[in-house]
DNA sequence: GTCTATAGCGGGATAGAC
DNA sequence: GTCTATCCCGCTATAGAC
């Protein structure tokens, strides 16, 4: 029992990884299994859907872990403007520090799989409206009227996708850094 | 020479639009060429260095049509916070209209190649090089200060980025459209 | 310049022994 | 539950006729 739920929680974990780095149509089942050292033979036995239905619950095992360290980060500072300054630092340095190797959580496959996969397209959903409401009670709490703290999480959100992508094509963390500056001119009441 | 040039240019704007739509790993050789019309044979013949060559090339051609673009709508309004809206409000009705079978220009390869392929990455980095160039100068041009302007042009390219990933991931133009009522905060002295 | 055929590889998925 | 062997397919790339 402990070793179905073990062999279960690396193929998702390694998947996770994968996908966050590569993204869907570039991750393959047989370098799924070989990282993970499961056999090919227990992916289907776990995952009787396949791939699809592997993805689908590494999305949904990436959003537990993110959600975790976003709550966690934005907790830190009392100010709604500073949290999210932080939160901003946290990923900068994570650019510098792994520049090529890194990834945003799901920006590839949500991209990808966007307009070809509805089930992970819906995880994905899923990941991005967990965050949006995580920003939206940190700035409820801090003041804003509910409407406002909406759509300043649902731009700050992407605000932060898009600035990550570029810190990826360009391998420099200054766009991030560059949001981090602007953030209190969203954030003003 | 003339049907050199126009097999070839079939191919590159095919490419371009199956890259957008689909990003590069779900794009096939075949599939370009049957889209296109020009037998294989002919792929290798005018793109000698095969799949990656030809997706550089159609980066690039989406960098020339996605600037003439750009800079027509943004000199359809003097002010620069109105000329910003009418960009994503324009974005708005494109993911109303296309809905599924929309793709942001080069989003999805960007995202996909930046950890794999250093030569499609730097394409990518020109197109949003060349699309912050054309914020900032309109930023400048509207009397902001020259460093100013370069930073509200990045994050303003960022903010537009995660937005389109948020609208295609949520089949809905909301985020975009939540972003424009956002700019005038982003772009306020 | 164009086209066909095919090589060579890796993908996802399955069958069946253990 | 685990593992191996294998099927079938689509991919990129190439060879060579025309």
């Amino acid at each position: 029992m402990s070793t179905r739920n073990h062999t279960r929680q690396m193929l998702i974990e390694t998947t996770a990884k994968l996908l966050q780095n590569q993204g869907y149509n570039a991750t393959g089942l047989n370098q799924i299994t070989q990282l993970s050292g499961a056999p090919k033979g227990s992916l289907y036995y776990h995952f009787p859907e396949g791939k699809e239905q592997l993805a689908c619950e590494a999305v949904s095992h990436t959003k537990n872990v993110t959600l975790a360290n976003l709550r966690s980060v934005l907790d830190s500072k009392a100010d709604a403007t500073q949290a999210v300054q932080e939160l901003l630092m946290v990923l900068a340095e994570q650019v510098d520090r792994e520049n090529a190797e890194l990834g945003i959580p799901i920006g590839v496959i949500a991209h990808e799989t966007a307009g070809s996969n509805e089930n992970i397209r819906k995880a994905c959903c899923g990941v991005y409206n967990a965050w949006i409401g995580e920003f939206e009670n940190k700035f409820v709490a801090c003041g804003y009227a509910p409407e406002e703290a909406k759509e300043i999480a649902v731009s700050i959100n992407a605000l932060i996708e898009g600035s990550m992508i570029m810190c990826l094509t360009q391998r420099d963390s200054a766009p991030i850094r560059t949001a981090a500056k602007l953030v209190p001119r969203l954030l003003q009441p």
